[in-house]
RNA sequence: GGGCCUGUAGCUCAGAUGGUUAGAGCGAACGACUGAUAAUCGUUAGGUAGGUGGUUCGACUCCACUCAGGCCCA
């Protein structure tokens, strides 16, 4: 016999499965076309607000899992914040310039890129941008996050465009930007500049050289013969010896003075035998030096008449050579680095055509790649040269031309970290900031402390124009807070463009001359570096009328914890500079999104998922629900095992709440039973539901969304499903639908 | 190579300041119900706490080293 029509069963069209893949799309567009976002922000009209300030995704492909976990994030606080009664409106943004895009643009476009003028080009990167924000606006819209879709911020909008070279302008005058020379990239073929990603790896023949450089006698301070003794260095690009201003010693590697036949030799022990076998040298007598031994020595450059000072830098390393590093600030990285920290030149004698200029009259002219076999013919006549082999080596090479390339100083525009007590303010900056997770602090403070002057110029054609001239006549550089301003009224007005299509004379006040007098000026073509665009968004967004209900500072910056180097120091510096404070007030950081088994996703490994996928597959919520599941401050990792755990558990709360839901399918306020009359086991339940509630909101406040994911989802399972569901089934079921019971059961549900 | 961080059951995570047999949910196995049924309930099995060595009367918790992984820099 059927006795389930004899019971009182729950009642309910909830449907057993949620099939979200399916329903989703029609939630957000009814979302959409009520304009859900708006009204929210209506409900909170002259509430106190919370701003959470977007850092903008880079406007170039589809999103991946880590813009998922991120905005993900941003909307869980957002929404909270929303629910505790503060207004929180979300403003998304887009990163729109940078090499990414003019390279993907350059590339699509392939030879008819060299026919096309830079505002052509520059028309096609904006074009490529905005087709990218229109894509991921779309999939931002699909994982259900909220914002303000209308009015987004967009870093090649006219309006942003101006106000980014206004800030420039206003640090300008405060006296923070400054002309230094700097190595970089260069191609000698193409005479231009090249940005990492440009860079290519091949094969490259070079001559290997070990070098003598003389030691004068005077600052010997231990044995041997004083005027034969000298420092030996190895290195594979002997063009770059003209450019030698010192010589790098490690500072814990220990040194030693061999004797070879009748002059001594100093190399690091470690490599001695590598040396030796190299050279085939044989050494007789060893005379142990001490630091302060190295730190007198006065070493002279072999061919010129100078000191080649003296260095101590941990980018000299064991692996080849002779353990001593010969350091050209003007040709190398770490010889800049190591220059910069002892104070030297950064010295580069050669031109943008990869001759040498008339800094080094010897050679004048002499092509560098052309000029090691008169170097070594030099030092041999010298008597400076040990040994001399060829050597097959990984060398960077021009993506473009696929010529080798030389890393060569120019002269560019920096960011002081100097000026005006800036790096102390950034320390403190540090401190009033709140950092989560805590250790976030120390991570940052280090990168402050120890980050060099920030270069501000590219030599690139997405991006915004710095509007620099230089003199004709004289060839000094032209840049004012005025000249800056100027261009920026121009820029608002006209569009930025300008800067390559209008004639000089129109983009500088009226009568501006050179301190020669001269008034033949010619505009430059660096632009700024993308990373200053984003930098300045607090300002041309959060500090903005368009956007009235935003205001500055921020209370949150949400970003990976690749940010500490990126955005949250870009953000920080131009702020310092004209604020004096901190654009945020809290920085979050979470981790990196890994693949199943704790490995960076990459394409060549091929572990990506695609959060599309995901969504086709789960939905978009349990999506929501796995970001909200993991601990975010370490990295996260994700997998169809881990989804699947997810939605298993998306169902038990879902099945908790469909029973609820039957059960109180009858239920008026009529039928509501007072407190004091609940039986023990419904206040029992609702003295667990209060604690809940308080934990949830504590853990959200912390911002451990992990945490309300597993206590909400225990309490679904053990405090409601198997006690108090199974405690009040009976009651339910049998007991006639007025019984006091029985509505002591659903009153407070 | 340097800075910062992570490593507790198959999975996701708990575990205040070092102190009894290290916990939960999910999953798994087995069982129950067939009156939440593409559900629900019960029982059980799972951990040398990445590894090694120290400090301590006592360490998952402190220290050193090491392995694996991540971000950033070089």
């Amino acid at each position: 016999m059927d006795y389930s029509k004899t019971v009182n069963l729950p009642v309910t069209d909830f449907p057993m499965r949620a099939n979200l893949p399916q329903k989703e799309p029609a939630i957000v567009k009814k979302w959409n076309d009520e304009k859900i976002y708006e009204q929210i922000q209506k409900s909170r009209e002259g509430e106190k607000t919370y701003i959470l300030h977007d850092g903008p995704p880079y406007a170039n492909g589809h999103l991946h899992v880590g813009h998922a976990l991120n905005k993900i994030l941003k909307d869980i606080i957002v929404k909270h914040k929303t629910m505790m009664g503060f207004k929180s409106p979300y403003v998304p943004g887009w990163d729109c310039h940078g090499l990414p895009i003019e390279l993907l643009v350059t590339k699509e476009l392939g030879d008819k890129a060299k026919e096309m003028s830079k505002v052509e080009v520059r028309g096609k990167c904006r074009e490529s941008a905005e087709k990218y924000v229109g894509i991921q606006m779309e999939e931002f819209k699909r994982l259900g996050v909220f914002g303000d879709y209308e009015n987004p911020y967009k870093t090649m909008t006219p309006d942003y465009e101006a106000r980014i070279v206004e800030v420039f302008g206003e640090i300008l005058k405060k006296g923070y930007i400054s002309r230094n020379k700097k190595p970089i990239y260069w191609c000698p073929t193409c005479v231009t500049a090249l940005a990492e990603a440009e860079v290519e790896y091949d094969m490259h023949t070079s001559s290997s050289i070990y070098v003598k450089f003389p030691i004068e006698a005077s600052s010997i301070k231990f044995g041997g013969d004083k005027d034969k003794t000298s420092v030996v260095i190895w290195t594979t690009t002997p063009w770059t010896i003209p450019a030698n201003l010192g010589v790098s010693f490690h500072p814990e590697f220990d040194y030693c003075s061999y004797r070879f036949n009748d002059e001594y030799l100093i190399l690091a022990k470690g490599l001695l035998e590598q040396f030796e076998s190299a050279t085939g040298l044989k050494h007789s007598e060893v005379i142990e030096l001490t630091p302060a031994d190295i730190a007198e020595l006065h070493v002279r450059h072999p061919f010129i008449e100078r000191e080649s000072k003296v260095l101590f830098g941990r980018h000299v390393t064991l692996e080849a050579g002779t353990g001593i590093v010969h350091t050209a600030p003007g040709h190398g990285h770490d010889d800049y680095i190591a220059g910069l920290a002892h104070g030297l030149d950064v010295y580069c004698p050669v031109d943008d055509y990869g001759k040498y200029t008339s800094d080094f009259p010897e050679m004048k002219g002499i092509h560098v790649f052309k000029a090691d076999p008169e170097i070594i013919k030099l030092l041999e006549s010298k008597n400076a040269l040990i040994f001399t082999s060829k050597i097959e080596h990984s060398y960077p090479h021009c993506w473009r031309c696929k010529k080798p390339l030389i890393y060569r100083a120019t002269e560019q525009w920096f960011f002081s970290m100097d000026h005006d007590g800036m790096r102390k303010k950034g320390s403190e900056a540090v401190d009033a900031t709140e950092w989560v997770p805590t250790w976030g602090e120390s991570r940052f403070r280090g990168m402050v402390d120890t980050r060099p002057d920030w270069c501000l110029s590219r030599q690139r054609s997405w991006g915004v124009p710095i509007p620099s001239f230089k003199c004709g006549d004289c060839n000094k550089n032209l840049m004012t807070a005025e000249s800056v301003q100027f261009f920026a009224d121009i820029a608002l007005k006209d569009g930025i463009d300008t800067w390559y299509s209008d004639d000089v004379k129109k983009l500088i006040p009226a009568g501006t001359k050179c301190s020669c007098g001269s008034d033949n000026l010619i505009k430059e073509y660096d632009i700024l570096d993308v990373w200053f665009d984003s930098g300045v968004s607090h300002f041309a967004v959060l500090d903005n009328e368009k956007w009235p209900e935003l205001s500055w500072p921020a209370d949150m910056y949400l970003e990976g914890s690749d940010q500490h180097r990126g955005w949250f120091q870009s953000s920080l510096w131009p702020a310092l500079a004209l604020r004096g404070r901190a654009p945020f007030k809290t920085v979050l950081t979470h981790g990196f999104v890994l693949d199943e088994n704790g490995k960076a996703m990459s394409k060549s490994v091929g572990n990506v998922i695609a959060p599309e996928k995901l969504i086709e597959q789960f939905g978009a919520d349990i999506l929501r629900m796995w970001v909200s599941s993991e601990d975010y401050r370490n990295d996260v990792r994700i997998g169809m095992n881990m989804m699947n755990q997810v939605a298993d558990s998306y169902r038990r709360i879902r099945n908790t709440m469909k029973y609820i839901i039957g059960n109180i399918a009858d239920f008026t306020d009529v039928d509501k039973v007072p407190y004091e009359d609940l039986t023990d086991v419904d206040k029992w339940l609702l003295h667990k539901l209060y604690h809940l509630s308080e934990s949830v909101i504590k853990h959200y406040e912390k911002f451990e969304f992990h945490m309300v994911y597993r206590k909400i989802l225990n309490f679904c399972a053990v405090e409601l499903s198997s006690i108090y569901f199974d405690v009040s089934k009976d009651i339910l079921y049998v007991e006639c639908f007025h019984s006091q019971l029985k509505r002591s059961g659903i009153s407070w549900g």
